[in-house]
DNA sequence: ACCTGAACACCGTTCAAGT
DNA sequence: ACCTGAACACCGTTCAAGT
């Protein structure tokens, strides 16, 4: 349990961001982030204990961008702020994101953002006892959907295959076809806030 | 583009769910899952095109699982035995079960799912045009929290650091302090899968 | 039709040493 | 206080060859 350093930790994650953002997940290696910042592998070792706590600076630096700015406006107004915020990152930093579905987020900006949820909640009128259950909701479904979009799960099976998909054994398929077909993933992310919003505030 | 063996695709995936299951998805390595058959790593190359593939067929292995049993029963029962259903495999296999928020399901196994939901979405009366986003909604959400919870991202955040996290800028933690400790996910569950469906069908 | 051997260009990480 | 070099035990994958 050697102390680590902290001078070069900033220089490092963004190394290492860079290089994800531009080569994917697969291309960050400790070598690669090394190389990066003209220094040996073994340099990093002194300010990161192994890859494992250096993926997790990186979801640090996710959620720094996804603490609330303004902390103004109606709680609708902060939750969608949060929501879109997270949709947004998701975008910038595709292929770092999705960890952020697999890394509790107990560091202080984690919790900052969890706050910010459960102080609109309560605003909102939800029951103390419901608050973290329904931010966990929240924030389930908007992780899995900025994930989902931004990995290809949505696209790919929307498009060239959607049309044979209706087969045999897919009768429902075949009488949505029309519908089938998405062009607009911000409405449609739009109109799932809004539903979320009528189990928050039932009308 | 070769062409490729079939015959023992199955015991390949066998094999790697085995590895996956047992020691993980760092674990699973080509060379791992050739010695387990008793093959050198590069026969493997006669029937998966590369890794990728292999996890292809992992996912596809997984959505077999979530196909539902029992198409009989109300609309709310058939949602309701897919969810649960999901969850059960998140558990069965958490290491690989991940990979479905990150491919396409196009395989007619995943079809069979959707379709089913479809299905479901129609008989309770979603109007046809609003039926593939809420399937989307729905299954995001699904596989989101099955994720979450088999990752330790819920578990992790709610136990031990809890009550450190009612820090100075966290005062929405403090006022909701005797309501932060889970212990009974499937009820959680439940709760969520039960406000969803008033999304579904207005009350 | 199915499998192997050797090789290439990579990994993360430990240890001991160097300034 | 910070960094390096050499080494270890791994990876996925290509190519040519073997039965």
């Amino acid at each position: 349990m050697r102390k680590l350093k902290t001078s070069r930790q900033p220089e490092i994650l963004d190394a290492a961001l860079a290089i994800a953002d531009e080569r994917g997940l697969d291309a960050l290696s400790m070598r690669a982030v090394a190389e990066r910042i003209g220094v040996t592998p073994m340099a990093l070792y002194g300010y990161f204990r192994n890859k494992d706590e250096l993926l997790d600076g990186l979801v640090g630096r996710l959620l720094t961008q996804l603490a609330p700015a303004e902390p103004g406006g109606s709680w609708q107004d902060r939750l969608a702020s949060v929501a879109w915020a997270t949709r947004r990152v998701a975008k910038e930093h595709p292929a770092v994101f999705p960890l952020l579905l697999f890394r509790a987020s107990v560091t202080p900006d984690g919790v900052r953002v969890v706050d910010a949820i459960y102080q609109a909640l309560l605003e909102a009128g939800v029951p103390e006892p419901e608050v973290p259950r329904i931010e966990r909701l929240v924030s389930t479904f908007v992780l899995g959907f900025a994930v989902s979009e931004v990995n290809g799960r949505f696209s790919g099976a929307s498009n060239e295959s959607r049309t044979r998909r209706g087969g045999p054994d897919a009768p429902a398929h075949r009488v949505l076809a029309e519908h089938l077909m998405v062009d607009d993933w911000d409405a449609e992310f739009a109109a799932d806030l809004a539903d979320l919003m009528r189990i928050i505030r039932p009308v």
